[in-house]
DNA sequence: CTATAGACCGACTAATCAGTCTATTGGAGT
DNA sequence: ACTCCAATAGACTGATTAGTCGGTCTATAG
């Protein structure tokens, strides 16, 4: 079962990176931790900033293959699964869900990169929102803030059971999912 | 009108902290863009953390002292000024929604010290959400969440209008008031 | 006028940083 | 058996870090 090293470093440094951030962690740290010397690490990664893109970039590809299974036609039972099918993922990766809070809330990257990074994850719901505007199903209001809505509702949604274990019911995650959808669905 | 050295030190740190990171920016970068030497921002500032404790102290602060004003007595209209309130002061003060994102958004502050961190200025939504829940008016959710809830919908609206400038306008700002109010309202 | 206190300065230090370099290992192909 | 190269190691480097220290300047109180 043993991971390759570069599979180990890549661990080591999430874990690193959600407990003391990524400028606060040093790749000295990440190599001891890891049990690899530095030079491997280099190895691997030409420099810090590959590391932490190359991180992101596998979480996120996790993410979206699981968050595109089983989806249903119907629009509202779609996004009903698409609302569990993320909370749960998130909830069983904590320290993933924290990476991406920091990523997307680096300062560092543009408001430019962010959208495009969000929309490889979280793309589809740009096409599901505007058919659903369209049909009238949904508000009209700009899909840019929709998207961005509905993900930093997510985001906050399972940090909050996260921090409270004792709401991690599929009936609680059913209420949120409802609150939700009730301030997305037009009168 | 020449600012105090202390608070030139506290701006010039607010810039290149939401420009770079709290990690990522070097107290001698502080010291040098407010044009002071190091000496003197230790003089008045013991260490690094202190410095971001007192600019998180000050801006939370003046936060808190715009966000009561006016308040009516009504509690759904009570909301709806807080909303705006909240809104405004941000949209006006874009550095200070950035690094208000970054505080709460930090690995190395606790959960617990963050919930009392929102307590200290969203504090009195406990209570008027305890009240309206009473009453029956919204709905039965912890009441943790739903502060949390509403705090990051605020920080994702007034994200999105600082980088949509087009969509500030007292319509949407309103729109998007609906739409929390109506996810929060029991039905 | 003088004594005192606190604001201010910037060279300095010890530690730590990201990244480099040279050397060694071990396995796969011939 | 020999060659080759990717993987690994860790000592090393120059730059940068947070914070210190010895001392100067300035305002004000007595």
């Amino acid at each position: 079962m043993a991971a390759s090293k570069r599979q180990t470093i890549l661990d080591t440094a999430l874990t690193l990176f959600v407990t003391q951030g990524v400028s606060g962690t040093s790749t000295a740290s990440i190599a001891k931790q890891a049990g690899v010397a530095t030079g491997t690490l280099f190895h691997h990664f030409p420099n810090k900033q590959v590391l932490v893109d190359e991180l992101y970039r596998t979480i996120k590809q996790e993410l979206a293959e699981v968050m595109l299974k089983e989806l249903p036609e119907d629009p509202l039972a779609k996004a009903a699964v698409f609302w569990h099918n993320a909370l749960d993922w998130f909830l069983d990766n904590p320290e993933k869900l924290v990476f991406f809070k920091l990523y997307y809330g680096s300062p560092l990257l543009s408001a430019e990169s962010k959208r495009q990074a969000m929309q490889e994850v979280f793309g589809f719901l740009y096409d599901f929102f505007q058919q659903g505007q369209d049909a009238g199903i949904f508000v009209k209001l700009p899909l840019e803030f929709v998207v961005q809505n509905i993900q930093s509702n997510i985001f906050s949604t399972t940090t909050f059971i996260v921090e409270n274990p004792e709401f991690n019911t599929a009936d609680f995650k059913q209420q949120t999912f409802e609150l939700m959808a009730k301030s997305m669905v037009s009168t």
